[in-house]
DNA sequence: GATGTATATGCCTTGACACGTATATGCCTA
DNA sequence: TAGGCATATACGTGTCAAGGCATATACATC
């Protein structure tokens, strides 16, 4: 459970962070905004805290749970490997990052040592089943 | 397995989508580069497939994969929502998007049932237990 | 057609995790 | 300090998905 990305996989999770992107909650105020047993709610507030995503602070027998924001930041960063293939017209942010997606080492690495580019294989026929060694 | 959150949990699913961001491959590319075993690779594939992830076109006996990146782009416009507690300094689409966030119904809403906002709250101390119900 | 190569699929086992129920802990007010 | 409220945790259970291994399918050369 240790990942940004199998911590935000459970439905209930991402549906408890959405609600603290509008404010913070106490358990009890999760518990009947989002229909689930309290134990469920106290549950994924741990998995969530300790990954990060929350944090809370005590108020009497409450516990008021906020949003922190790092994870989602780090899995925004991750997606940005990804962004140049949806925007083609895009504001200065986005150019900026696609320009250091596009000056990534790994990009030309990975092409050249993978042999040929789609554009080329079609051409390139082989005469015989290439050996996989 | 269907939604795109449960699909990039899997450490295995994710080493692929970047590798095809560089470019396509063929399993046989993926096998090799990731160093996993060829059902491992085509099972993960075939994941991906279904979720609108990749697409594949028949070259001989090869399979030759390339990204699609609709899904990443939904989860893309999922972040959306939390973006706004990192990005401080926003431009013109981010400010828009917050004056959206505030003026959602729940807010407010949600605030007031939760009786009051965290500032206000310390000196506000309930001179009983507030009941469930 | 025989053989080798590339990829997909089926079966089985194992482990992780989400949930329900019960209970523990802690803080409050009377 | 008793009793109620808010939250956390422990335990048992069912489900589901990932991996290993074997095999099926398809194509290409000889």
């Amino acid at each position: 459970m240790e990942s940004v990305f199998e911590i935000i996989a459970e439905p209930n999770r991402r549906a408890i962070l959405s609600l603290l992107a509008s404010s913070e909650q106490s358990v009890g105020d999760i518990e009947r905004e989002l229909r689930m047993p309290q134990p469920t709610v106290s549950k994924h507030l741990r998995v969530l805290r300790e990954g990060g995503f929350v944090e809370s602070t005590v108020d009497a027998q409450r516990r008021l749970y906020r949003l922190k924001p790092e994870p989602l930041r780090e899995l925004d960063e991750w997606l940005a490997q990804f962004r140049r293939f949806w925007s083609a017209h895009v504001d200065a942010l986005e150019r900026h990052l696609d320009r250091m997606d596009l000056d990534r080492t790994n990009v030309n690495r990975i092409e050249r040592q993978s042999h040929r580019t789609s554009t080329k294989r079609k051409s390139d026929k082989r005469t015989r089943p290439k050996p996989r060694k």
